[in-house]
This record gives structure tokens, C-alpha cells and sequence, in this order.
DNA sequence: TCACAACATGAATACTTATTCAGTATTATA
DNA sequence: TATAATACTGAATAAGTATTCATGTTGTGA
């Protein structure tokens, strides 16, 4: 398949592309990846049917190109939120809650990256399987430090991702209908994670 | 949208609604909901397209109708497995394990499941809300026996989704690559969470 | 202001797919 | 074994959609 994008040259063909790009990013988080036609694209975005192709050589090149600016966005985020703390529980509690504020502010994002398990299973392992990895070098460094016990920092980084996931995940789709303060519930969080669960 | 499904009567119907959603299941796995066409299923089926709408009026409809099945079945499968295990420590952990054995003999459940938000969101809604609901009756019981902290018991509820939901995920693609006996996955996760992560 | 590259158009084409339905086969049972 | 109920067929119809391309427009540097 036929993956490369044309990168526009002009101002006016750069503001085309990014129409492109928002109004897909809009359409895939309220109708998903494939109710949403070319067509509705263009509709939506008041171009001509063909202006899409100018860009993208069919709708799968524009999802990788979509997924891959929330992957480097939300990176990018949790470093730079994170580099200024101390300690690893708050560096994972700043994660955490910088993951949840941005699934909060980008709730596409959310919705989009997940839906990669079903449009090429592929780009879903190497999205959670590169963030596993990040984490896990971080969680190894603070095992050595002495500020963590001595876990399968492997499983910890998925369970620190399925806390993060689910808890956003609640929040985003206001299950069970009284969510308070995001802050608060990620404080709330991190104490049980902190404090483990069972008597 | 015509929601009726059609109930076979005789020893024959039965069998082909059978083939039908079984072949479906298997289809909904490998390729996704969306990338699946009626045709596809009555093709793999070996069966001729209009039988298909004899028991099923679309497409949608059939997917409720698998959807609920897993859902029954995962409940049963847990509330059996739990209900002969006394304290909620071991009764959290035996319903994890369950819930991960299911997903490694039901792969395809799992993947269907989760397709759910982008088909029907309200469905995956009411699925999980559903589910968290159930577990927080056994939480909060478990609290008012001294078995836990008093901790905010959504939240928890949540969280322990997450966790048995990630830790399922990362066995099942096998992120990572060095996946050892589920349950032996299982007890780690346990003992991380009862301690909890950090010093 | 000319020339040319970049950008944009949208009707036309070529598929793909859902769904129907008139006809045929099978099965149960009276 | 007649007959009614149920099950099954697959060609035909009807829609919907991706993609192309001949043509037109805009902006810019020489």
C-alpha cells in the first residue's frame, strides 16, 4: 500500500493539509475510523473530494499520520512534566496525572489511539509496547535508587498503564456519573497504589 | 433500527444460527466488526447470503447478541470460581484469574469486547459500568468486614478493571515477549497490589 | 506581467456490499 | 403420505464510496 504523504509547499497548501487533519481527527473520535468516508471528510472540511488525495493516498496513511502527532504530543508532555519532579512515586503520580489531563484535553486522542487494535493490531503493540518500555527505564533506575521494592518492572508498567487507562477512561465517559476533580481522583489513585488495597 | 432476531425451531435452524455466530465470532476476531461483511460470514460459513437474514436482520444485531453472550458467560465463569473462596483478597485475586483465563481460552472474546466503543458507544458504557457496579457490592462489603481500607470504591473498582483488563491485554498479544504461566502473572500482580509499588 | 509550479475542483468511473424475494428443499406431524 | 411450517438458495436490485483526471485557479519569482 501506497503510504507516503505529499508535504505541502505553500502556506495555503499547508493550511489545507492541517484542515485535512483536524476535521479527520474531529470525524474519528465522533463517528470512528470506518464510519467515517472521504467524503465526510471533505464535506466537513469544504474541500473538493480530490483535494484529498493532493495529500494522503488513502484514509489509513492519514490515521498513521494522526496517531503518530498524539504519540509524540503526549510523550512530549509527560517529559516535560516530569523531568522538574523528584522522587519516583511523583514522578509516577505527575505522570499519570498529565496522561489523565491530556486524555481529558484530547479526548480524541484517547478514542483514536485506542481504536488502532482494530484497524492494524500492529500499530496498537507498538504504541503500548513503546510506552512499556519508556516506563520500564525509569521504574529500573528507581529500584536501584532504593525508592521502589523489587518488582517485575515489566508487569508494573502495565499495570501503571491499565490504572492510567481505566481511571481516564472513567473519567472520559463520566462512567458511574460523579466524577469530581480529575486531581483529586489521580491523588486518590496513587494513595491505593501507594498503600496497596488489602488489610 | 429492527432489533429481532429470528429463533430457530427446528434441530437444523438451530444448528445453522449456531454456525452463523460461530463463524462470526472467529470473523469479528481476525478482521475486526467493520472490516467483516455478510458476505464474508455467509461465505465462510458455506451457507448462501439471504440465510443470513433469516436469524439476523443486519449486522449490529448479531453483534449484540455475541456481545451478551460473553458477557453472561464471563460473569458466570467468575462468580462461579469466586463464590467457593473465602476473604477478598483471594476472592479479588481468584476473579482476576479467572478473568484472565477466560481471556487466554477466549482471545476472540476479549478483542470483541473491546471493539464495542467503536461500534455502539453507549454498549461499551453499560458494559463496564455494568461490571464495575457488580464488583463494588463485594468491595464494599469486604470493607464493612474489615477485609479492606475504606477506599473509594468506584475507583477501586475501576482499578482493578484496569488492571486484570492490561495485564490480560499484554498476556494475550504478548507485548513484551517473555510472558511466563498466566497465573503465576497473576499471583505477582496480586502481591503488588496488596503491598502496594512503593517504599 | 509572464510563466510555471502548486493547489483545487467535482463529474464520471468502477467497484464493493447490503438486502430482497421468488422459487426450491426439507422436516414434522396429523 | 399429504400438507403446512420451516429452512435455504442465489441471482438481481439498489445504494454507497473510493479514486481518477481533465480542467480551472492562485500565487510567486524573474
Amino acid at each position: 500500500m501506497e503510504t507516503n504523504i505529499k508535504v505541502p509547499k505553500t502556506r495555503n497548501g499547508k493550511a489545507t493539509f492541517q484542515l485535512i487533519v483536524d476535521t479527520t481527527i474531529d470525524l474519528f473520535y465522533k463517528q470512528g475510523y470506518f464510519n467515517t468516508k472521504i467524503t465526510d471528510i471533505t464535506n466537513a472540511a469544504g474541500i473538493a473530494a480530490g483535494t484529498f488525495y493532493l495529500y494522503f493516498p488513502n484514509k489509513l496513511s492519514l490515521y498513521k499520520y494522526i496517531l503518530m502527532e498524539f504519540q509524540h504530543d503526549i510523550r512530549k508532555q509527560i517529559a516535560v512534566q516530569v523531568a522538574t519532579v523528584e522522587g519516583r512515586f511523583n514522578k509516577e503520580r505527575i505522570g499519570i496525572k498529565t496522561f489523565v489531563h491530556y486524555a481529558l484535553q484530547n479526548p480524541h486522542a484517547y478514542n483514536i489511539i485506542w481504536e488502532s487494535l482494530y484497524i492494524d493490531k500492529q500499530l496498537f503493540i507498538d504504541y503500548y509496547d513503546g510506552f512499556a518500555k519508556r516506563y520500564e527505564r525509569g521504574l529500573k533506575q528507581s529500584i536501584i535508587d532504593g525508592e521502589m521494592h523489587d518488582v517485575d518492572t515489566e508487569l508494573v508498567s502495565y499495570i501503571l498503564m491499565g490504572v492510567a487507562n481505566f481511571v481516564g477512561l472513567k473519567i472520559l465517559l463520566d462512567l458511574g456519573h460523579h466524577n469530581e476533580d480529575p486531581d483529586a481522583i489521580v491523588d486518590q489513585v496513587m494513595e491505593i497504589i501507594k498503600t496497596g488495597i488489602f488489610k
